[in-house]
DNA sequence: AATGAATGAGCTTTCATTCAT
DNA sequence: TATGAATGAAAGCTCATTCAT
């Protein structure tokens, strides 16, 4: 009985409680196999292995959850580091990227965080601004600050390097993503991967090496 | 109770009465709109002028119903005809394709059709993969058989047609499509289109001509 | 199949279906017996002997098919005729009226509507209000008309007749509405209110008859 | 475990602790304001200061707290002490108690126990019931005490003293009391109670004054 | 004694579906 | 065929209550 309140604060007061954890870990799984609609917090409450109340003692409401799980996969997809060494030449360097680019993307395992946000952009159009903004847009960004150092160091040649940027990215995906995101292909393998970008970066380069 | 029953046929004789129609086209709209699970019997009858009994007198529930509007869809966006003349020129016929492409993508007035199918995909496999077969494989297919064309021609020079017209399709998109999608930036205007088209029309063929 | 449509209208359509009535008369017991918030829409279905989901088809709401209940009691309530001929004198009409009043207001078999729209009328004032003018108001102006035409007929001598009226009606009350509301005593008997609303006359008129 | 739980006597020695006090003041004002259903056990104990859990160390469950919350206000209004001075003269002495009286029950700022009591009268009869008796009752009686002794004196002649009494109180309610409760009109001013009580002086005594 | 985390029953409400007509 | 009335299962959410600490 000494120290034996070492811990126990109020559950929303630390933002990162277990039980908190616990609750993402299973809504996490749920909204991205359901979708915000297709999944309930009845089944949510099952995944995390907590009671219905429990969520609502964590998360003001559904979409509160949702959000939550939005942001998370925001900030843990934003993070996703690629090595863009503004030093090293396009070829490797943009070949390197594409492939990891696409294996982001391209998870296995179903309940893509990319498909569920775009479900429902529709009528969350704040959530799906915020993703697009902290996940794609900050990775075409990237990009185009790397493409920018390899058009001061003569290596190549590109008015907007924001728009090339994106262009090697969807290039990237060709018959990849789509297929995947459709279901219409399983997430595919690291020789497609490699085939594909391959291919992506001798096209851009074709375009844009000086 | 006589012989009404003649048999569990479809409910008339024509497999598109202008009933079948009309609920289809009302159902279209809401699907489109809302999504498969925001979308509730009630206003899809609504929206097509009939009662709530009447839609199952066509389709047997709701998946059946929405499958039918993803058929339609796939049939209707399948035959969306391009001009892909073999004879023409590739600068002049990739850029009016690719406009049109993104033009039918990014078509202003919310209720997307990709945006439907792709948010159930998960739930729907066959689905997914059904309309992605139909409209985007086949649209690759299309830009792929124009390219053998022109290789023929001695025009351009491509290993890989299909993957090639997937990059050029994908190219056209930069900075457009995913924005759009994810109610990041508005329907594109007709100059965005025409500069993002332009300029992955050059990329191409700085590539891929001879 | 000739004349057999000849009724089915649209539930809501019909200002008094027989559903809706039904539905009603359940309400009414429930929600006067345990007032807004003790009764349950299951209970109320139940009481009415339809399912849950037909009361919404009939109200939009919990809260619409109380205010229903209560639009209801007042103009049942509001409508209770009194003799209150102008031409007969104090001691009979007031005599007779002040007893079918406390009738009224002490009506046997719990649930009182008085009780019930007081309870609400914090959080629904508009519910409240309109039910004191239809009720309550309206039977003192009946009251205080009478009054007017004993004050013209030179049987009673009164400055304000409302208040007079008021404070009648209040007198008949002494020790019969109060006790029966707080259940602290049954419904009176037909000898305490002869009692009662007889010294509240003869007090009344000791007061103001000329 | 071992010699912690003494006994399952009161948790503190004296009937009033002040963790009891605090929390029977949060609860009052939470159970006055929303009623018994309307008041949440949560909002009772954030308005107390304490936690949930100790609202249940005190007081076995929400019932009881309310009809503690009853019993208090039952003896705080009870022994509102009005000054019938067995010797004053009448006139002084209704008016002054008629304005005191009415001040009580038409106080300001929502929370009625009245009210509160009186909407689950019909549910809790023996709370209601204490409640009249103590309150209502009582107040009649001290008012009944005072007309003996007027009657005593000889400036009065009553029957029933008893029933007087309550003539008097309610006959000062008139145009009060009711559109107060029913939210119909805003607590009544000074100088309306001054006119209303006036008037339910002067009749009263017009009646029963020698 | 006091807490606050956790629960689960129950609430209001929606909606896909059925069925008599 | 077409209807609309009716249903009941299940949804999101609240809240009185319990319990380990």
């Amino acid at each position: 009985m000494v120290a034996s309140h070492p811990a126990p604060l109020s559950p929303v007061g630390e933002e990162d409680s277990a039980k908190r954890r616990q609750i993402l870990d299973g809504a996490r799984k749920v909204f991205l196999d359901l979708g915000f609609d297709g999944a309930s917090m009845g089944e949510i409450a099952r995944a995390a292995g907590v009671s219905k109340g429990t969520l609502y003692v964590y998360f003001t409401d559904k979409s509160a959850l949702f959000e939550s799980i939005v942001e998370q996969e925001k900030l843990e997809q934003g993070k996703a580091v690629f090595n863009l060494d503004p030093e090293r030449d396009a070829v490797t360097t943009l070949g390197e990227f594409g492939r990891a680019y696409i294996q982001l993307l391209c998870r296995p395992g179903g309940g893509s965080a990319i498909r569920t946000v775009m479900a429902i952009a529709e009528r969350m159009p704040d959530v799906g601004k915020r993703f697009y903004e902290a996940v794609l847009a900050h990775a075409i960004r990237q990009v185009a600050t790397y493409l920018d150092a390899r058009v001061a160091a003569k290596e190549l040649e590109i008015k907007d390097t924001e728009l090339a940027a994106a262009q090697f990215m969807m290039s990237c995906q060709a018959t990849l993503f789509q297929p995947f995101i459709f279901q219409a292909k399983p997430t595919p393998t690291r020789a497609e991967i490699d085939k594909v970008v391959d291919s992506a970066v001798r096209m851009f380069l074709a375009a844009y090496r000086i």
